[in-house]
RNA sequence: GGUCUCUUGGCCGAGUGGCUAGGCACCGGUCUGCAAAACCGCCUACAGCAGUUCGAAUCUGCUAGAGACCUCCA
């Protein structure tokens, strides 16, 4: 492990040199997506950037334990009071078990990521599944005194917490700024504060997903699960946390809450968040109905896309951005990054053509490092694109004669290239989009035998029966019938 | 309203005090029967104003604009 890689620290808003907990190993947790509709594109932000760093982490040599959630239960559809589980919810709108809805939208959710190349995680527990391990640890922060029971329900007492945590400390708010915005919409009488925040649920009648507790039936508040799944797999403290920005707060402020509460200390070393992505300068969202699903993007098929984007082109142009920065999407960018990778890919093919010369006017260990040194600083992948085109360049220059390049150089371009491209980055030859090979082929002989037409029509028996003979020799049965030809492949 | 962030060339997007990425598009050239690809070259930007500095896209202040979070959200 010689390579030190540098991780921005949302926790103390700077990039600090990553130190796992424990040497050698990794524990990465990342909010994975609540299933109760299609993935979009804002979903495949924190999927590739995440996927990334878990690559990295493990070309780097770590032994990596990636655990992303699937939720499942329990995020409520307005206020906290009135509102119902949202899985619930469109349960009965489509007249399906809950349970029924999560697998459809999970099984396409997976489906969508490995279009993406994006590796599945090392555990993928789902909420829903670990309903006692979130009662045991409402039970901790009740014993603790952080938590209160009202009306069947259990709040977090953000104000006690905050006597002697500082609540807010991930997200940069302090307590009176909650409390000066309050909003006009809570009326939720069982709460002490409006800032407080449910651990556990009472479920009312119409709510279908509910589960036994000691204090009702109910269900668990969302900030918890992923308090709970992160201890059972990764242990009272591990290394990364990860998720969008937008889950900030209160999100994972309440988790770390939660967690001090709980165990009495912090368990996260390294908060990661990526940035939003945008359509017309507006974040892409749910709530806001702007949305592109990846299956949209995949197909075409939405009136604001001017043709389908492969699963490649939409990594690399999320990949081409930092993490942390938005990206605006629009076709212009999407068609860029389309036309550029088809660029870096087809550079990759020739090197193939590139022959080895006892002198080399390129160097291609400075460019490896400078690849490693962009992934090392906070893994910023448009700097490794960058270097990766001039690696491009460099094999289309060799073949132009305006370079030359040795074996040890050529061996080391090819290695480079392969591990940044494929590896790292994650990106994949894929076959063109709604092509068919098949079909092409068809063609090609079509057009062979239309010129063997035009041959025979000039008498031009000797490239007529060349045409016949070479496709025979291929494997294909012509026949000449009275106004064409017929033909089919023996094989 | 509170907290925070951002504003880079036609478009996308790096860069955080001097060496001024990269891609896409455009234009000129080489190559080619023509084209495409490729190669060579061109276009040299940092919202505005003021300040700090020998020197600022990069630091400070103000102004303008945009966005995020404060409510489910990746």
């Amino acid at each position: 492990m010689t390579q030190k890689l540098t991780i921005y620290n949302t926790l103390h808003r700077k990039k600090e040199e990553f130190v796992p907990y424990h040497p050698g190993h990794v524990g990465m947790y990342v909010c994975g997506p609540t299933v109760y509709g299609d993935g979009h594109l804002g979903h495949a932000r924190p999927a590739i950037t995440f996927d990334l760093l878990f690559r990295y982490l493990q070309h780097l040599g770590y032994k990596v334990r990636y655990v992303r959630n699937i939720t499942d239960v329990g995020h409520l559809e307005n206020d906290a009071d009135q509102g119902e589980d949202k899985i619930a919810k469109k349960a009965r709108l489509e007249e399906l078990e809950p349970m029924e809805v999560v697998q459809y939208y999970l099984n396409r959710y997976h489906k969508a990521m490995e279009a993406l190349n994006v590796l599945p995680p090392s555990i993928e527990p789902h909420a829903s599944g670990h309903i006692i391990e979130q009662i045991e640890y409402v039970k901790k922060i009740e014993e603790a005194g952080y938590a209160y029971e009202s009306n069947g329900s259990v709040y977090f007492d953000v104000e006690k917490y905050n006597k002697e945590h500082h609540y807010g400390k991930l997200s940069g708010r302090n307590i009176e700024d909650l409390l000066n915005t309050t909003r006009a919409l809570d009326g939720q009488q069982e709460k002490r504060n409006s800032f407080d925040f449910a651990l556990w649920k009472k479920a009312d009648d119409a709510h279908i997903m509910r589960w036994p507790s000691p204090w009702s039936d109910g269900f668990p508040g969302w900030h918890l699960e992923c308090s709970a799944m992160g201890q059972k797999y990764l242990g009272e403290h591990f290394d990364i946390h990860g998720g969008g920005m937008d889950l900030l707060f209160p999100h994972h402020e309440c988790e770390i809450a939660q967690s001090v509460a709980a165990q009495g200390h912090e368990c996260v070393n390294y908060w990661m968040h990526n940035n939003m992505i945008t359509i017309n300068g507006q974040k892409m969202g749910k709530s806001l109905g702007n949305f592109i699903t990846l299956d949209e993007f995949f197909t075409g098929n939405h009136e604001s896309l001017a043709q389908a984007y492969s699963p490649m082109t939409i990594r690399f142009f999320i990949l081409m951005a930092h993490y942390r920065s938005t990206v605006d999407f629009s076709n212009e960018a999407l068609q860029a990054a389309e036309k550029g990778l088809n660029r870096l890919m087809e550079a990759y093919s020739n090197l193939d053509k590139l022959t080895a010369s006892p002198n080399s006017t390129v160097e291609i260990a400075p460019l490896r490092q400078k690849m490693y040194d962009a992934m090392n600083d906070d893994l910023n992948s448009p700097i490794v694109i960058s270097h990766l085109f001039e690696a491009a360049s460099i094999i289309n220059r060799v073949i132009a004669g305006n370079d030359t390049i040795d074996a040890e150089n050529l061996a080391l371009l090819r290695a480079t290239m392969e591990l940044f491209m494929f590896d790292i980055l994650g990106l994949k030859k894929e076959e063109k989009a709604g092509s068919n090979n098949e079909e092409a082929y068809g063609e090609a002989v079509n057009m062979l035998l239309q010129l063997r037409m035009q041959a025979k029509a000039n008498k031009d028996w000797a490239t007529s029966d060349m045409i016949r003979n070479k496709l025979t020799e291929l494997g294909f049965v012509i026949k000449d019938t009275k106004d064409g030809f017929e033909w089919k492949l023996d094989k």
